[in-house]
DNA sequence: AAATACCTCCCTATAAATAGGGAGTATAAA
DNA sequence: TTTATACTCCCTATTTATAGGGAGGTATTT
C-alpha cells in the first residue's frame, strides 16, 4: 500500500556552512530528507532540470542568479515548485515580494532550527509558513496575495482545513469515534465521513492514526 | 461508550502559596483535576474518609501528620491510594522508604511544573515516576521495591509495556496498520491483534489514536 | 449570472480495528 | 518445581474506518 515517504529537500544558499548546519538539523528528521543543494541560483535551476524535490529552501542572496530571480523563472516557465525564502532580513517589503512569486514560506535565518522543519512540513502539506515576526507585518499589512488562511498559533498558515474539519480533526485526535463526534456536533455520521475523507487527503496521513499526528505536529490541539 | 475521564488529583502540602502554584499549573491540563487540597496530613486522611482521588500528591513536611506517615496509615489500613511524593531533598535514603511503603512517585521540589504533570499522568496511568535526579542513584543502588520496568527517556519508568508490546506501539504511531506491522516484524497479525488488545488495556485508550497519543505524551517515539 | 468554497448527506463495498475468549512455548524467578 | 511473564497464535463476531462515487443548499466573490 501506501508508503510514507520522505520529504525531499534541496537547499540553495552561497554559504556552506549555513548549508551544512541546515542538513545537521534536518537530519535528525526521519521525515525530511536533503537530495541536495546548490551553491547559486544558476545551479537550482540547472539541479531541478534533471532532478526534483517537493520543498526547495531559497537564499535570497546568491551570486549568478538570486532568489527572487529564481523565483521568477520559475513562473515565468509555470513551473510548480514549494520553496520557502530564506533570507537575512525579515523586511515586509520582501516577503510581499516573494509571495507575489510564489513563494510558499519565508524564514529569516535568525530563527531556531526547528523552524526550518517546521516549515518544510508545512509546505510540504500545502499550507505557507512564516516567522513569526514577519507574521505581524503581514497581519497588519494586507498584502497583494489572497490568503484565505486562518494563522494558528506557531508560524503555520493552517491552510486547507476548513472550521468544521479542523474541528473534526480535534474531536478524532482525543479518541472519539465517527458516531461519537456526529452526536456531538449534531449532524449525520455521513458528514463526519466526509471530512474524515478530506482531512485524510489534505493532511496526507494514512488512518486516523496520522489524523491525529498531524494535529500534535501542527499543534492544533 | 467509555468516556475519557479526568484524573482526579489531590494535593497535600502545608504552604498555600505551593498549592496554589501546582493548581496553577494543572488547570492547564484538561485531563487533570484538582479536587481538592489539604495543609497537613491529617486533613489528607479525613478527606479521602469521604472523597477519593486518582492520584495524591503528598509533601513530606508537614504538621500534625507528614507524608510518611499518612503513606504508613494507608499501608497498615491497606488502602490502595496512587501517591507522588513531594519533597524539598531528593535524598536516596527518603526515595527508597516512600518507595516501600507505597508511593507510585517522587518528585523534589525544584522541578519543572511540568514533571508535575507527567508525574501525574504516568501515575495514574500506573507507571512509576521519578525526577531525574532520583533516578541515578535508583539505578545505582538497587532498592528494595521490585522494579521490573524499563527507564525511559524522560522520567517515566514506561512499566506495563513490553519491548514488543513498545515495538508495535510505536509502528502503529507511524500509522501502519496491523498487517503492515506484522509482515515489518514477520509475526503473525493475530499476534498483533493482541498487543493491541493489551496495549489498549494497558494505556486505557479507547482507540488507536489513543495510543498514539499516549505515546506522544509519554514521549516514546 | 456564474463560479467557488463550504457544509451537508447519501450509496456501495471492502478493509481494518475492536472485543471476547482460549492456548501453547520458552525463560526466568521464587 | 511451581509461578509468573513474555511471546506467540487461533477462533468468532461486531463495530469502525477507508475508498469511491454523487449531490443539494448556502453564501461569497467575480
Amino acid at each position: 500500500m501506501k508508503n510514507r515517504k520522505k520529504v525531499r529537500v534541496h537547499i540553495a544558499d552561497d554559504h556552506q556552512i549555513l548549508i551544512d548546519g541546515i542538513v545537521a538539523v534536518l537530519e535528525n528528521e526521519d521525515n525530511i530528507e536533503v537530495v541536495g543543494y546548490s551553491l547559486n541560483g544558476q545551479d537550482v535551476i540547472d539541479w531541478l532540470e534533471t532532478n526534483d524535490a517537493d520543498v526547495l529552501v531559497l537564499d535570497i542572496n546568491m551570486p549568478k542568479l538570486d532568489g527572487i530571480e529564481v523565483l521568477s523563472y520559475f513562473q515565468k516557465k509555470n513551473i510548480e515548485q514549494s520553496t520557502i525564502v530564506l533570507s537575512s532580513y525579515d523586511d515586509v517589503k520582501l516577503v510581499k515580494e516573494v509571495l507575489k512569486i510564489g513563494a510558499s514560506g519565508f524564514l529569516a535565518k535568525k530563527c531556531a532550527g526547528e523552524n526550518i522543519v517546521q516549515a518544510i512540513n508545512s509546505v510540504y502539506e500545502g499550507d505557507q509558513y512564516f516567522s513569526k515576526e514577519v507574521q505581524k507585518h503581514l497581519l497588519a499589512a494586507a498584502i497583494g496575495k489572497k490568503i484565505h488562511h486562518k494563522v494558528a498559533q506557531d508560524g503555520v498558515f493552517t491552510s486547507s482545513l476548513t472550521d468544521r474539519e479542523l474541528q473534526v480533526l480535534r474531536l478524532i485526535s482525543v479518541e472519539l469515534s465517527t458516531k461519537e463526534i456526529a452526536d456531538k456536533l449534531n449532524i449525520s455520521t455521513s458528514t463526519i465521513d466526509t471530512y474524515r475523507k478530506n482531512l485524510l487527503q489534505k493532511t496526507k496521513a494514512k488512518n486516523s492514526v496520522g489524523l491525529a499526528m498531524y494535529a500534535v505536529r501542527n499543534k492544533l490541539l
